[in-house]
RNA sequence: GUGGCCGUAGCUCAGCCCGGUAGAGCCCCGCGUUGUGGGCGCGGUUGUCGCGGGUUCAAAUCCCGUCGGUCACCCCA
């Protein structure tokens, strides 16, 4: 590492197998789960109208400092996207689909950060998002599809946080309550978030910091101050997760990090890791995202899950291992390679994983590297097996010994082998 | 953006405090076994000591800067 010129930018990596063939097996378990669930997807591009994404909250780091943007060669104002919800709402603007529709992605993701543990500059998401019913039992299904994709991938140590922030009706009568109230108890609190109390109010109760807590822990509540409709739709959505199963703590200080979330918010913590950066997913509802930007009034809600930090969770749990990709079968050739490069084509098109050695080397360094490659067999192929016209099938993981096999039945030997694997 | 810790072979790390011209294990390659891997033994290859500057007769070692990693804060998936 150290003695390479050139590295992955700063906060990227290099994600390389087996690692990478994890990520693709997770991806490809929640497009499984996503399509059942009647989920289309929606590839965007990874640059957008930095404007798409100034609806994430003026008073927001993500827009403010965290985003790359750049002037392309035609002087456009572009963003790499911080996040794809946005992305998926111009979208929808654009094309008009017929509501309900029901999108899922997967894709990175950028932000200008100081890399940490679970964070990084690109970023991998996976989500879903539904435009057109502000039925409450939609954001139970979408929730719901998360959560069950978590348990698919064997995980257990998650909690569903479940807040709501409220509606146009309430929200603002809320918020005056709120900034009253810290207000009066501006002295007891750090200076940090004296200074995001001009802002954003709401985000001081996200606090983490220990002079504030106590000021925190008196503040008033957005559950408390609900509106009839918003406190219904809440309740709705809680019955629901009830009727599933699902496990859920209300968190009411719990305060998603992009604005024109309303109603209903979540967020999925990862127990089992030990990071600062346990939050595994989060995701809620977006009423009025969609005319924010340009669009016909139209609710929404979804949800984003970290690719990474889910598989970092996955590691701390044991869960979730890399499929197999090691060859089936490894092909050792000591006549000089024709037999090699012939047999591991046939085997290739009869749909075998398999591969084979190089540079003529001798028999014993061909087995070294059939046995490390994890291969399930080695097929020898010797003077003696090219002159009778066999190949000797030899099992490298147990103890089955091996035998000489016609090459007119090799292949379909094989294959019938590894018929169920 | 702020702060703590770290940066020596492909990997994991020792050496740094008390400057004297670089080590271990693993991996890799070969041989023991000129048609057979996994075990064992023997031998071998591999380093701008992150980068730049300073101090010194001499710097992996001390000092400064910088880049990268990591952890916490901030923020967030």
């Amino acid at each position: 590492m150290a003695s390479s010129v050139f590295r992955s930018p700063k906060g990227t990596r290099d994600v390389m197998a087996p690692e990478s063939d994890r990520q693709r097996a997770l991806v490809a378990a929640f497009a499984d789960v996503a399509v059942a669930a009647g989920y289309g997807q929606v590839i965007s591009p990874i640059f957008e109208d930095v404007r798409v994404f100034h609806r994430l909250g003026e008073a927001n780091d993500v827009v403010t400092k965290e985003m790359y943007d750049f002037e392309d060669k035609d002087g456009r104002h572009l963003a790499l996207r911080p996040e794809l919800t946005a992305s998926i709402v111009r979208a929808f603007v654009q094309h008009r689909p017929r509501p309900p529709w029901k999108a899922w992605y997967e894709g990175p993701q950028f932000r200008h950060e100081k890399p940490q543990a679970g964070r990084y500059r690109q970023f991998t998401q996976i989500g879903v998002e539904v435009l057109g019913p502000d039925d409450p039992h939609v954001d139970v299904e979408v929730i719901a599809l998360a959560w069950r994709f978590y348990e698919s991938l064997g995980l257990s140590r998650i909690r569903l946080l479940l807040n709501t922030l409220g509606d146009p009706d309430c929200r603002p009568s809320y918020l005056v309550a709120l900034e009253t109230y810290l207000n009066d108890h501006r002295g007891d609190l750090s200076e940090q978030s004296q200074a995001t109390l001009a802002t954003n109010p709401l985000r001081v109760l996200d606090s983490k910091r220990e002079p504030d807590q106590a000021v925190i822990a008196g503040a008033p509540l957005m559950v408390d101050h609900l509106s009839d409709d918003a406190g219904a739709h809440f309740s709705a959505v809680t019955d629901g997760l009830q009727t599933l199963g699902i496990p859920y703590e209300i968190s009411p200080r719990l305060v998603r990090g992009l604005d024109y979330y309303v109603k209903t918010t979540f967020e999925f913590a990862g127990d089992a890791l030990e990071s600062a950066q346990n939050a595994l997913g989060g995701g809620g509802r977006y009423d009025d995202l969609a005319e924010q930007l340009g669009g016909p009034a139209t609710p929404g809600i979804g949800f984003a899950l970290g690719v990474d930090r889910i598989l970092l969770a996955c590691d701390a749990e044991g869960v979730f291992p890399a499929p197999p990709t090691e060859p089936q079968v490894f092909v050792v050739d000591v006549t000089g390679g024709e037999q090699a490069m012939a047999l591991t084509d046939q085997l290739r098109q009869a749909g075998l994983r398999a591969d084979r050695a190089w540079g003529n080397r001798s028999m014993k360094a061909q087995m070294k590297v059939a046995d490390r490659s994890g291969a399930a067999v080695a097929v020898l192929i010797g003077e003696g097996e090219l002159a009778n016209g066999t190949a000797t099938v030899r099992d490298l993981r147990g103890d089955t010994g091996q035998q000489e096999v016609s090459r007119t039945d090799l292949v379909a030997t094989l294959q019938q082998r590894f018929a169920s694997t």
